[in-house]
DNA sequence: AGGCTATTGGAATGGTCATTCCAGAACAAG
DNA sequence: CTTGTTCTGGAATGACCATTCCAATAGCCT
């Protein structure tokens, strides 16, 4: 029936999803995508609804292949302090990797540029951040029981803060090079959480 | 010689400023500008060299006019911990006042959708992350005269970490209407700077 | 009023973009 | 080879945009 399609479909969508994390949805017309996934115009088409469409499924993929990987010992059972520190780890190493002022995050990318009236976009951007707020709830959740030094609702709002000061990571990471800065807030982030629960050191 | 200006300069840039702040510098074409300003097209063009000098002259507004009236009391000589939760309940007040989705900041906005080649946009944003910078390392030096619990690069990483984690905030309020999360956050970010600065309580 | 200058807003220009269309190429099966 | 199907990529379409131009207009001074 279908001929094989040249590239995979999750290659192409790589393709795609690199191409809309350094430069961002608005400024990746659909020629931008014709020439990086080197599938044709027609296909693109045929192949999703849109542009945006496309837009949604590199949502998805991200969540796959960038997010899982970094994040997912967070949210692993039994995960405390320690996974938060390498997850933030694994943040740094993907900034220094790269030459150039670096992507940050694609959903916080997406999120500073997205209108109301785009609710698909928005409902996926919503549902990562409360994927990150419950695995980091989990955590501390789990690193507080070594000293039970705060209750639930304190362990929820310290999580909600973690949440919203690490969009700022993010933020920061796309307007410099200054990696060492990124760095100290790390270690300084962690270093607050540990206080505020009680673990004096945080070994990775 | 010039006949008066129908609406003010400063009133045009703040009419353009309320729109580039609400939409972003790409969804603003000149044509809102003309409708919101009420100044004529050929006009805009004779004061500014283009859409994105009138951005330039927006930017600085805000400074003036926004930046300032909130933080001017963090800048103030011998500011503490006090005046940066002011500082914070300015930032809620702002954000409890609009009805839809919060505009966040200005100067953070921008800088998710710039590119690395508009130079001299990226100078005045990062001139304003200094500015921040600075008015947050003397607050927390001043605090920390009262007990002395930290040395000097000790302050400076401190006040790099408030900077970046309030970025996460204004982030946040842009996608969000939650304020009690924003409260929170506040909240805790005041009780974990005041925890290792040695101060039990913060007097607002 | 009459002349001068600054301002105006509509039209024209040249560009980019998303999306649609379609004629032909590439492929598979008979 | 022939037929039927899928894929391709260039062209067409219609929309939007920044910028430039310019004839008409509105105010100011003498």
């Amino acid at each position: 029936m279908a001929r094989a399609k040249s590239p995979s479909r999750h290659a192409l969508v790589d393709s795609a999803l690199k191409l809309f994390w350094k430069r961002g949805y608005h400024r990746v017309s659909m020629g931008d995508l014709v020439r990086e996934t080197g599938v044709g115009r027609g296909s693109l088409y045929s192949d999703f609804a849109g542009k945006e469409a496309l837009f949604h499924a590199c949502l998805d993929r991200y969540q796959e292949t960038v997010v899982t990987p970094a994040f997912g010992g967070v949210e692993a059972k039994g995960a405390g302090l320690a996974e938060v520190g390498q997850y933030l780890d694994k943040l740094l190493a993907r900034n220094a990797a790269h030459p150039g002022p670096d992507v940050g995050c694609l959903v916080l990318n997406t999120l500073a540029q997205v209108t109301p009236e785009e609710t698909e976009t928005l409902a996926r951007l919503k549902a990562h951040g409360r994927r990150l707020q419950k695995g980091l709830y989990q955590a501390l959740w789990q690193e507080n029981q070594k000293h039970q030094k705060l209750d639930e609702a304190e362990i929820e709002a310290l999580a909600r803060f973690t949440l919203i000061s690490l969009q700022g990571l993010w933020a920061q990471s796309r307007g410099s090079r200054d990696i060492e800065a990124l760095r100290q807030y790390c270690k300084t982030l962690l270093e607050l959480l540990a206080n505020r629960l009680g673990t004096d050191e945080v070994t990775t």
